[in-house]
RNA sequence: GGCGCAGUAGCCAAGUGGUAAGGCAAUGGUCUGCAACACCAGUAUCCACCGGUUCAAAUCCGGUCUGCGCCUCCA
């Protein structure tokens, strides 16, 4: 399996630190505000790379944190005139929904930043004892930047362009710094803010310190696979890098994994560019997995286009998987036949060839792309294949195969057929009575008026087949 | 100014040296009372443009044009 590597900018062989267990740390959301869907690509993109790993065998301690103490989230609690942490805690359950909803499992942990204070002032001392930072006379206390060695190894920048590029943006506070590179590990309260006691001063967290704290706690010093967006890799992956190497005296994480920006109509996602959709708002209009199919038809590190045009015709895509388990899943019911014919058994050994395209593409750093492509190939020879005539172990087979590939990606393709009320079915009888009887207007009726409640009549070859809007 | 990414059919998108996957849409056909589903068929002599390397390039090198990102909170 081989992963692209920010590190080195190169795919790399994966060799995990222990054999048969993956660390894997994604950097999570900051939870002010419903997630967007621009949040939910490293959501899907990064829960599929862990359900491709488990499905390979590995032990994956998947942790992914939830940053609940933030301006942002400040500035709304002051807004809404309530604690910091009821804003935090409401996002962090309308969060679950939409990621429940995408299908993206539940992380071995979800850490809060807010209830993991104390390591991080642990490993704040720990870098002032070793001088690698200094508290400023209001108590802010800053890394300092140039004392680490690797500082731009991640994002290949050199501390010299860094200040050549560098705005004149005094901003308060700039003026205590010993170097303008400098970047804040614990910040002063300001009136009404949540606030910690420490030795420096009551105040809060840097934002980068969480993640190297969270980090260390949950999956140890060193870690395999760290993740997230790629705006993160500056300044956020390159100070955790920084903090934790520092800190810790090791490497922190072997290989880093950055998903590349969702755009909108080619445009940057901004609110102020009116541009702007939460997760919550495309599941008004379609099924959240038609969300997760879509950003899994282009490769992670290639930035994606979101429109209406895309969403309908990844929608259509996604029903062509569902409609073939649909179709394999009525056929299973209806066969007499049981076990498998020897013609079929020949075939049930070739569509195992699409299981192997499907491992080496997604062995190849996760190339969704070609492992759905893989899907497809297997969805056409299923529907070629299929009939009534197919034996149970056959159909079953075919089934399951699409089942489980669809499940690495996380995809869910197979309806739940509720019961049907004894007046659906009554009506489905009765058109089939009249279509028998040739009387085709009222079989006609008969099926908008079940449109009307949702229901959409097929009559296949193998009999009518009814499925919900 | 510094760093970096991309340009493949109407649309989306794989493919990084050996002669263009897959999906959506459209067209013709089979099936069907009709519709939908499904299947079959053809569909880019060519991968932004120019030059170079090579027996061989969408794939490597140089240049040009275009779009985009990061350098500041941001997935």
């Amino acid at each position: 399996m081989k992963i692209y590597n920010t590190l080195s900018k190169r795919k790399e062989e994966f060799i995990p630190l222990e054999e048969g267990k993956v660390k894997m740390y994604v950097c999570g959301p900051t939870v002010y505000n419903l997630i967007h869907i621009g949040n939910a690509r490293p959501m899907i993109v990064f829960d599929t790379v862990r359900r491709y790993m488990e499905h390979k065998g590995y032990e994956v301690n998947f942790v992914s944190n939830f940053t609940d103490v933030d301006d942002k989230i400040i500035k709304k609690a002051i807004e809404e005139g309530v604690e910091a942490s009821v804003v935090s805690e409401r996002y962090i359950a309308e969060c679950k929904k939409d990621m429940k909803a995408m299908n993206v499992k539940e992380a071995t942990t979800h850490p809060k930043a807010t209830e993991e204070i104390c390591g991080m002032l642990d490993m704040i001392g720990t870098l002032i004892e070793k001088g690698h930072a200094y508290a400023a006379e209001d108590g802010t206390v800053y890394f300092r930047t140039r004392s680490f060695q690797g500082y731009g190894k991640l994002s290949h920048k050199n501390l010299d362009d860094l200040q050549g590029g560098n705005r004149s943006l005094l901003v308060t506070g700039e003026d205590q710094k010993e170097d303008p590179l400098d970047f804040v590990l614990w910040k002063p309260k300001k009136e009404g803010e949540p606030y910690w006691e420490s030795s420096w001063c009551d105040g809060r967290p840097g934002w980068h310190i969480e993640c190297s704290v969270m980090s260390k706690k949950y999956l140890g010093e060193e870690i395999d696979i760290h993740a997230g967006g790629e705006d993160l890799i500056f300044p956020h992956h390159e100070n955790e890098i920084a903090q934790s190497e520092a800190a810790n005296g090791k490497p922190f994480a072997k290989y880093w994994m950055h998903n590349a920006f969702l755009n909108i109509d080619n445009r940057k996602m901004s609110k102020s560019e009116g541009n702007f959709f939460t997760v919550r708002d495309i599941s008004e209009k379609y099924d959240l997995q038609v969300l997760r199919f879509f950003m899994l038809s282009a490769h992670y590190r290639s930035p994606l286009n979101f429109s209406a045009e895309l969403m309908e015709a990844a929608q259509n895509g996604y029903e062509r998987i569902v409609t073939s388990v649909g179709n394999l899943g009525y056929l299973l019911e209806n066969t007499a036949t049981v076990t498998l014919k020897e013609e079929e058994s020949g075939l049930l050994e070739q569509a195992k060839g699409f299981i192997t395209s499907f491992e080496e593409a997604m062995d190849d750093d996760f190339n969704s792309a070609d492992a759905i492509a893989a899907i497809f190939d297997l969805v056409k020879f299923a529907n070629v294949h299929a009939n009534a005539g197919s034996s149970k172990e056959f159909l079953k087979g075919l089934k399951d195969e699409i089942l489980l590939l669809s499940d690495i990606c996380g995809l869910i393709v197979e309806r739940k057929q509720e019961m049907l009320d004894r007046d659906i079915e009554a009506l489905i009888g009765e058109r089939q009575a009249a279509r028998k009887a040739k009387d085709f207007k009222r079989a006609d009726e008969i099926r908008n008026e079940l449109l009307e409640k949702g229901i959409i009549l097929e009559d296949t070859r193998e009999g009518v087949k009814w499925k919900r809007a």
